[in-house]
DNA sequence: GTTCTATCTGAACAAACGTTCAGATACGGT
DNA sequence: ACCGTATCTGAACGTTTGTTCAGATAGAAC
């Protein structure tokens, strides 16, 4: 008989929302049931309540723990002072974070409508944070002469856009490699912004 | 009292679909009950049946018009044969297009995984068929020498995914108008694909 | 003015939903 | 060997879900 009770499992809170995170990317958040979570962790659907208070908070806390861990790595690089140059590290590590975890991504920006107001106001203000270090690249070299920019918030939001369609079409093993697709998205960011 | 039943309402169907596609827009497809949208509409659940076979019916068919009149509008552009223009013409039609049919071209996107997958598979092809155009703009352009396209087909995404981010934040009467937002959009794509 | 029929109501269906909780269980500490 | 407690089960709760359908109704046709 495989143990089923009293074994405090540390390991079944992260397995919740390994689960979590799998069924909402494919399915949607409305669409999953806390049943089909709990199946696919081997557990009944009451054993998620000594995990989460309540479904919201599960969406909630993995939609937060993604916008830190974004925004943590991208605080752990040494950004170079050139423009330029910090330009093209933001772009491959905005590339290389984002499909590392498509999961997390997907839910990051399918979900926000699923929230509620003051979760949501939360996880925006993440997602602005990161933008914002963005838009700081580009005035900067807007200023330094090294780009020529209409308008540093729209080419911001477009960069990022651009970026962010990389993964609806990249699979790994597919035509072209990481380092390909790193710098053909290159070529095209930094054309798009330089004087 | 008011009529409620017998007219053989012509109208009850487009107010259906009004009604759908607005709640879709808002709160996501399977968050959305029949319930909700008769309501809207100021009917009965069981009226719908009356248009729709079923509730995933209803999804397919608002996102197969919406391919459609995409589609059938840009068929109508009469086309430059410079690849420039047509690029230039492309991107204006595809901002303005998408950005008078906001709750649309969301679903249109966002709602691709609650398609049965036969349902998925013509609406994907009708994208396609969409994104073959400007593909084809930028082959011509590449051969011609008037671009500078390290690969046309992430070209084509990259351009796409950019244009598509207008609509996450893009509001009438704010800080540009529609003309600015295109010129400043074009500015990007243009030289992003230049020679 | 009667009949016909498309349209809608209102109730019903089984199934699934999120959430709660008393009771069973098995491990860690003693 | 025993206890204490964290963990999970299993059943139950009140709602809501998509869908069906017999019957009511009102406009169209004659």
């Amino acid at each position: 008989m495989a143990r089923t009770q009293g074994s405090h499992s540390d390991i079944t809170g992260p397995r919740i929302r390994k689960a979590a995170l799998a069924l909402f990317a494919r399915h949607g958040y409305a669409a999953v049931s806390m049943r089909q979570i709990a199946f696919e962790v081997g557990v009944q659907a009451g054993a998620l309540y000594n995990y989460t208070p309540d479904k919201q908070s599960l969406l909630y806390r993995l939609m937060h723990e993604h916008m830190q861990d974004l925004l943590s790595a991208y605080d752990e690089l040494e950004q170079s002072a050139d423009a330029s140059q910090a330009l093209r590290q933001f772009v491959g590590f905005h590339i290389r974070f984002h499909l590392e975890r498509p999961d997390e991504v997907f839910i990051a920006y399918m979900e926000l409508r699923n929230l509620t107001p003051e979760n949501f106001s939360e996880i925006e203000a993440l997602r602005r944070k990161y933008e914002d270090t963005l838009e700081a690249i580009l005035s900067r070299g807007q200023e330094g002469g090294v780009f020529d920019i209409a308008d540093t918030k729209i080419a911001t939001l477009a960069v990022i856009a651009m970026l962010n369609g990389v993964m609806t079409w990249y699979r790994a093993g597919g035509r072209l490699s990481l380092d390909e697709v790193e710098q053909v998205y290159w070529d095209i960011v930094r054309r798009s912004v330089s004087a």
